[in-house]
DNA sequence: GATAATTTGTTCGTATGTATC
DNA sequence: TGATACATACGAACAAATTAT
């Protein structure tokens, strides 16, 4: 790594096309932490802001993050996950050419609390079929979401996901060919120390809440989600 | 109401615990009135200065709100904000009965990024209008947002902008009758020194990014923003 | 759970070269 | 030529966040 010095372009701009075709041609990939800003001083043979001027470059520019106390890390495009009227998991994903997979954590038969009840329209106190599920891009974790279906509509329907995998495919089993999402809400917030967990990141990294509901081809609410989004793995489109 | 005297919790945090359980689980629901100091002195058993140290806690969290010569009334729930095909601020905050208000912070006549540009569908380098703007809802700040326009169909719109006070009465003044929004794209993240403090939030709480482009009726972009939203104050609502 | 080590973030200060008026 | 402003580069120290021990 040998700089020209005094010789037209600035020593940080220098570094920083190199660092640049470093990333471009994979030698850093996606996701990849970067040596520490120490290491590639050295390797530069500069002073730390001379090479910080060039990271912050990187950072300006997206192409890495900086994470205090981590490092820097080449940064993997955030999933663009559409809102439309028809919501699907893996076609969101596969549209982007990523593997999509989710998985059932664990089942539960409750009663409609108030606000569940309204959503999916049904009496307080209704049996529903609660599970909790985790949504993963490329094997890593994007989601973790609550799933509540009435159970007299949807029997055993916990052992038809679990075989499945899939939303779509069960609610198929189910005689229901298409179902759309009604309405979307979205809010922000830190995570529990749960959610830090499933999702496999840092406490002090927010996560997006979206409360949905989803209904048949009669219009009839037939699931009512929350999920935790990690933040800086998802980019959610609003087409309008 | 049995308060634990000398074990461990001080009375006013034992107290402030008990009313914000009482919140939470819609004892007292958003917007309604607390019983007045004295009656709450009276339940506790506690001297008022006692009380009032909890209450105050209760404000800061914002839990409630402190009313001179009126009360104390639990704050109500976040300013819910449609992203529909037509979005409005003013309409958004009066249909809950808010009071919008939005403040121009600064303006610059910049030269139009790649990403921006191709936002707004003009060439890399084209002078553009960028206005920073503060929004609120009865007086608390609510968002941040760098507005990008055309500098050559919207000359002086800083102006208009400054005197009305309305992105949508600015656009009048240009004769655009009608705007609808096109896309948003929304993320989560921690915001920066500079957002905190013009959102009087703390850092330690996410915000949440949206950005949007308006088109005019023949469906031309007229406007690129980024706006940055205190989270903890907005909930977003898309009807699909 | 507490402590130390690692890593980025921030703020001083100093010096030099370059462009502008 | 001088004065000024600005960008570049190096050095030192400390703050803040995270990870390892």
């Amino acid at each position: 790594m040998e700089l020209e010095r005094g010789k037209g372009l600035t020593l940080w701009r220098q570094i920083q096309k190199n660092l640049e075709q470093d990333i471009l041609d994979g030698t850093f990939p996606p996701g990849e932490k970067l040596p520490p800003e120490r290491l590639l001083a050295e390797r530069f043979a500069v002073n730390r802001h001379t090479l910080r001027q060039a990271l912050n470059n990187l950072v300006r520019k997206e192409l890495v993050r900086a994470e205090q106390g981590r490092g820097y890390f080449v940064r993997e495009d955030m999933v663009r996950y559409a809102l439309a009227h028809r919501v699907r998991f893996r076609e969101n994903l596969s549209r982007q050419h990523r593997e999509a997979a989710e998985e059932l954590l664990d089942w539960e038969l409750v009663q409609a609390e108030r606000r569940t009840a309204e959503h999916l329209m049904v009496h307080p106190g209704t049996p529903l079929v609660r599970m909790r599920t985790v949504g993963k891009a490329d094997g890593l974790s994007l989601c973790v979401s609550s799933h509540y279906f009435s159970q007299q509509r949807f029997p055993d329907i916990n052992l038809i996901y679990g075989n499945t995998g899939s939303i779509t495919a069960t609610f198929r089993h189910f005689g229901i060919t298409d179902y759309t999402r009604m309405q979307t809400l979205i809010t922000a917030r830190m995570p529990n120390a749960a959610e830090a967990r499933l999702l496999q990141q840092s406490r002090s990294k927010p996560v997006l809440e979206l409360e949905s509901v989803n209904v048949d081809g009669a219009g009839t609410p037939i699931e009512y989600g929350r999920c935790i989004w990690a933040a800086d793995r998802v980019q959610f489109i609003v087409d309008t």
